[in-house]
DNA sequence: AAGAATTTAGCACGATGGTGCTACAAAGGC
DNA sequence: GCCTTTGTAGCACCATCGTGCTAAATTCTT
């Protein structure tokens, strides 16, 4: 038998490739091609880890969604103790939601990939279940993020939890969307500000300007 | 001399022509060959209005960030009268504001279109600098709303303009792009509720609750 | 009616893309 | 040492793409 290669871990490898074009060029030049040169493989020896062109960008994309979706849930777990000031509880919250902004160089990364795929999924019926499942997870963690916040007496009173959440999160998304489209324009103070303007807003007693 | 034809006219029709095939197929697949056919013109046809293919994406988008532009415009000019109630104003800013999101079919088109240059532009040199005009113009719209409402007294006081910009356009900007990429699950009143709840956040008089 | 310019049509070439298929290399079991 | 399995490499084919170029069709002007 030839070099033991862990078939998975290859395939994982090809998908970073496939990141990097894509955060790079775009992903419509995200060829076979392209990412075996990229992942510094043959073509033929990519092919032997992925049946066609299609199962690559599904096989990404669904690594892609695999990996966010579970740090996203990291952050589910680690919320403070209940009896925790609010001040925390807001800390705690800002940080999970600061995930999925491109504040640094690693989440910038991401976003751009995340943007990249999303938006190809919209005209794309093997990428769109994907793409609907991080939909989903992500509204999912804003959710429990403001219904933690209520129990813990940090939230206002009287807002609607629905209309909260779809608020908050066309907010996240939208400045991580200007924040990677226009990167000389909103840089990471500005959209921390931004988030923060938002949350002391909704919950007063973190107000922290 | 053939048939007299208006140049202009006709660009503009392959313009139409290439944000049909960006909607339905994405941006990826607006070839000569298949925005030719959209428009039920030959190649060489295209080709004799056209010096390349980049020109024609330059032009397209060229051509959309100026229909918006000026329609986003045409807003700023059609403001009530100094005196006319707060409600008035909101009201006003709303709908100028609406004009951004997917709430009907022809807005829906044109964010769709939005997104699929946006997008192509953040790794395109030749297109950025249309989205980057486009990106400051309607940041332009959304500050002088805002300054519009101070003006009126719809505003609240004490907020910051630069972050409350900002974070009215994340807003208005995270729901379109919700709106297109997840149809299904945001619709035309939860995105007009969203927004008239923020609204009625900062310009507290017209909470429409 | 004739000529001329504009518009339309399309061939041909090289580049790039996905994929079927074959050939070779490597390494563990016998 | 040999064979079998797994990984690597790549050729060949067809499709699509942009583009240079040529040729035909069209219709206005004279």
């Amino acid at each position: 038998m030839p070099k033991k290669v862990d078939p998975e871990a290859r395939r994982q490898e090809v998908a970073e490739a496939v990141f990097r074009v894509a955060r790079r060029d775009g992903l419509e030049h995200a060829s076979l091609r392209n990412v075996a040169a990229e992942a510094g493989l043959a073509i033929g020896s990519v092919r032997h880890y992925f049946a066609g062109q299609s199962d690559i960008m599904i096989f990404a994309m669904r690594h892609f969604v695999d990996r966010a979706g579970a740090r996203l849930m990291e952050h589910v777990r680690d919320r403070p103790a209940p009896d925790a000031p609010p001040d925390r509880h807001v800390a705690v919250f800002a940080a999970a939601l600061a995930e999925l902004l491109p504040l640094d160089a690693e989440r910038r990364e991401e976003t751009e990939v995340w943007l990249a795929f999303t938006v190809s999924a919209r005209t794309r019926d093997d990428l769109r279940p994907y793409a609907e499942r991080l939909y989903d997870e992500t509204r999912d963690l804003i959710r429990k993020v403001l219904a933690a916040a209520e129990r813990s007496g940090a939230l206002r009173d009287g807002l609607d939890p629905e209309v909260e959440t779809e608020r908050l999160y066309a907010l996240v998304d939208g400045l991580a969307l200007h924040g990677v489209l226009q990167p000389g324009r909103l840089d990471a103070d500005a959209m921390r500000a931004t988030l923060h303007r938002h949350l002391g807003e909704i919950m007063p007693r973190a107000d922290d300007r």
